[in-house]
DNA sequence: TTCACTGCAAACAGTTTGCAGGCGC
DNA sequence: GCGCCTGCAAACTGTTTGCAGTGAA
């Protein structure tokens, strides 16, 4: 329940990295390991499980390949709402979420421009927030000034 | 799936305010609301429906009741991790919350202690963050320090 | 007396788990 | 060949929905 430990962190450029990886921790690159990092490596956004598995795998080993992915540090997911979780790569261009939860608006920001909000957050409450995990939910500007009537 | 409109949120400041806005509304006060107010009017803090519920009500009426309140604007609930929605009073002390997700530490504070967080996030990106509803996700200030081994 | 509500059961979505067999190393 | 990992089915959690009947106004 807990997660990725981020510790040695490698770079993984293409699944024969992460096959090596996996391979040094007693693993092995599986059919659906393989494909879900193919899927991962050529989309061009965080993706479902669901569209991870597509019709040629399960469910459940999609589910099972990414827990491995992630725990290698490979792999990370963000929760958007009540919504299926979103997979993508580690090292893709890090980016966090802010989500309207009147018009379900999700803006997607280079992680670095919340770096001032983290600090701030840092500074009063001593958390390091991390919003690729979970989002920052409230109004949009538009949808703010909707409520305002 | 929206949210309150938090229009005309009236001061409730017991289970017979709310009963008088339930039937303005055309609706009325029936044995699972008025437990459910009761629960929440005496709880010290925010409760699963599973609690509001107790042996006496179904888990089902309980959540009818609660989006009824919420309709209202006499009830909201906060999503902390994947755990039940928890459920309190609008108008109680207003709170906010910050989690470890290392170790679930969940940080409740004033409302108006994150509002230098909140204008950080406003001036930047334009939204206008609620963290009453979905809180602040990242590391507390001794996992962030574990972590860095 | 009416019809907004309830209880009960069943569906739902996303995810996890148990188990017998299969394939990467 | 060993045993990590898969497919399949079934469980699970939190929540929603359908429907016949009940009780608040």
């Amino acid at each position: 329940m807990t997660h990725a430990p981020h510790s040695a962190r490698l770079d993984f450029a293409s699944v024969d990295d992460v096959a090596e990886a996996l391979r040094r921790d007693g693993g092995r690159l599986t059919t659906p390991r393989r494909l879900v990092l193919e899927t991962l490596f050529a989309a061009r956004g965080p993706i479902t499980a669901e569209q991870l598995a597509g019709e040629r795998l399960e469910l459940t080993s999609v589910y099972r390949a990414l827990e491995c992915l992630e725990q290698l540090g490979a792999v990370r997911h963000v929760h958007l709402g009540h919504s299926p979780g979103l997979y993508s790569l580690v090292g893709d261009a890090e980016r966090e979420h802010l989500v309207c939860e009147r018009c379900n608006r999700v803006t997607s920001v280079a992680a670095e421009r919340l770096d001032g909000v983290r600090a701030e957050i840092e500074r009063a409450f001593g958390y390091r927030a991390r919003f690729s995990h979970f989002p920052i939910v409230g109004l949009c500007r538009e949808c703010a000034a909707a409520q305002r009537d």
